[in-house]
RNA sequence: GCGCUCGUAGCUCAGCUGGAUAGAGCAGUGGACUUCUAAUCCACCGGUCGCAGGUUCGAGUCCUGCCGGGCGCGCCA
């Protein structure tokens, strides 16, 4: 029984109460039924508060509401116990047989289970990490690539149409710095003052230097458009190395310098003058954001005639809308936070609504600490922690992890010596243990010549505290899948696999799942191996949603 | 000054959008390996959920005001 069809099955007790007319409802009887899993383990199974949330509809006081369906479940299905508790909480325990179904549904469900297909249809955007090509990334940028990259694997799991974008600033001053920073390398001088330091820039400038022999002969200009054209290029290569090597893929790259080559910028400016949203003043063009609830209108175009910055995304929005996306979403560092209210009113000021059509989310600041001191992330200040620092590290998929398993709210500090030095301690491991775990008793279950199969599995037979545990566990999985995809929030797959983990040691710890020595194999041992491989299917697919290996052995 | 955001155990963080006695990991103390991986498990210790009001059957969660940290507030990008 997973939570789903507990749900129809309160559903269903309810209809039946309001048709032999012992309970009337105003509203009708509500399409689900909330049922959660209570903290506290004398609390049975499963809870619902639906007799709190009915009683005034339904004119009764909340404990005779839940009372009438405690009784009614008592004939349902899988249903063991539904006692009423408290103001009118029903608490309900399900069969250790129905339970024990859960494993069977997963196993024959196999790399499906969790998945839906309830976006099916959605065309979704998300365009995140978007760094520009002045430097490597660094860990603050990063946190959105392994976050966004589970995003879209949540996504596309349930169904929907999904494309990873990279949006990529090839346009602005600080490129312009970049190119005047790599020309002073490549000539041995001191970097500008505005300029950018590090090691990368040698390197990026002897690779220009050695593809292009005389450019610095050539006149300043003329040797700082071979290095825009050749450094820009390279820099932004090695990003998309970086960010390879990290397990994150884009499709689509776009250039703000095609925006603005293209005349899309024009024509979305056209559009917004067309909707009556944009006016001239002081010699520049205005957006009306303020109508829209920014802080203040914005400068479009400079009275010098050049395009602001939010030119170009004015054009990207519109270009994506236009690509067929029905949702939007961009991912930026909180300190962009500021930019959030004029990207919602440009939203609006297009004609669409802003959170269906686009969605901004921001990402508080990750910290890097050594030995309890701050480490200086700006890429101007020398000192760059990279996510090629951390993957070389970590590894990868504890990299990921450690950026993944956090809430995108909360500002994080990741103590440099701590994650090196004390890996063990890292959750990744924990996890990844269970797997591996799961994977070898299977292996194991395998050599002895033991066969299991969904078809001859007793699911009654599940019926250990820790069994009943692991189960409960298993199926909440398409839930969490659901909540990550709906919140936007894959750390809490982290922290479900985390807890699952947890509860798999503690079933292991107790339930031995293959025969010991001599021992002949009961039906008890298969259908145990059945749960761990209903498990192990659990664990494969959620660490892949989070793009995090799930090892066979370790 | 204005705006966004965070404040939960000594530390790092969860808390399923309002449910029952607020949970994990680390740190600390004490236990469990001749048998499926001890990278594990068990027990104990640890809290005025920043503070004060409000909303209601019920608030860590929602509202208001303070306090404290982070980040923003350009015809920069």
């Amino acid at each position: 029984m997973t939570p789903e069809e507990l749900s129809r099955t309160l559903v269903g007790a309810l209809t039946s109460l309001t048709e032999r007319g012992v309970v009337a409802l105003d509203g009708g009887v509500p399409s689900s039924v909330t049922v959660e899993r209570p903290k506290n383990k004398a609390h049975g199974d499963y809870a619902t508060n639906i007799a709190l949330q009915l009683s005034k509809q339904a004119s009764l006081p909340p404990r005779v509401l839940a009372d009438a369906l405690a009784k009614e479940l008592q004939h349902a299905d899988g249903i063991a116990a539904a006692d009423v508790a408290g103001p009118g909480f029903l608490n309900i325990t399900v069969s250790a047989a129905a339970q024990g179904e859960v494993a069977r549904a997963i196993v024959e469900a196999g790399a499906t289970y969790g998945t839906s297909t309830r976006l099916a249809g959605n065309r979704i955007n998300l365009e995140f990490v978007s760094a520009n090509p002045t430097g490597p990334i660094h860990i603050g940028t990063g946190r959105w690539a392994p976050v966004g990259d589970s995003l879209a694997r949540v996504f596309t799991a349930l169904g929907a149409d999904v494309t990873r974008e990279y949006y990529f600033n090839d346009h602005g001053a600080q490129i312009d710095r970049f190119c005047r920073s790599l020309l002073a390398v490549a000539r041995g001088q001191e970097p500008p003052e505005d300029g950018y330091v590090g090691n990368y820039l040698v390197d990026i400038a002897d690779q220009v230097v050695a593809g292009h022999p005389g450019v610095l002969e050539l006149p300043d200009d003329e040797a700082k458009e071979v290095f825009r054209h050749q450094g820009v290029e390279l820099m932004f290569a090695d990003i998309k190395r970086t960010l390879h090597d990290f397990g994150v893929d884009f499709d689509v790259y776009t250039h703000q310098q095609t925006l603005h080559d293209s005349g899309a910028v024009e024509r979305a400016i056209d559009r917004l003058r067309e909707m009556g949203n944009v006016y001239e003043a002081d010699g520049a063009v205005w957006l009306r954001t303020q109508k829209y609830g920014d802080d203040k209108d914005r400068v479009i175009i400079r009275s010098t005639g050049a395009p602001a910055y939010i030119a170009a995304d004015l054009a990207y929005y519109l270009d994506k809308r236009e690509r067929g996306f029905d949702l939007v979403v961009i991912m930026l560092g909180a300190d962009h936070h500021g930019y959030v209210g004029r990207l919602l009113a440009m939203c609006q000021a297009f004609g669409d609504t802003p959170h269906e059509n686009l969605e901004v989310l921001i990402g508080q600041m990750v910290n890097v600490v050594r030995d309890g001191k701050p480490v200086r992330m700006a890429k101007r200040a020398g000192s760059v922690v990279t996510i090629d620092d951390l993957i070389e590290a970590l590894g990868v998929d504890a990299a990921r992890y450690a950026l993944v398993r956090y809430s995108t709210d909360s500002n994080i500090d990741i103590d440099l010596a701590l994650w090196t030095s004390a890996s063990n301690d890292n959750p990744v491991y924990y996890v990844q243990y269970a797997s591996a775990r799961l994977a070898s008793i299977l292996r194991n279950a395998t050599e002895l010549g033991i066969a299991w199969s969904a078809a001859d599995f007793d699911p009654s037979l599940l019926a250990d505290d820790r069994e009943g545990d692991l189960l409960r566990a298993l199926a909440e999985f398409p839930r969490v899948v659901s909540a990550v995809a709906d919140l936007r929030q894959p750390h809490r797959l982290a922290r479900y696999l985390e807890a699952t983990a947890s509860t798999f040691h503690k079933f292991y710890d107790v339930c031995r799942v293959l025969p010991l020595g001599d021992e002949e194999p009961t039906d008890l041992h298969r259908a145990r191996l059945l749960l761990v491989e209903a498990t192990r299917t659990v664990f494969v697919t959620g660490l892949g949603l989070l793009g995090v290996s799930a090892p066979e052995r370790m």
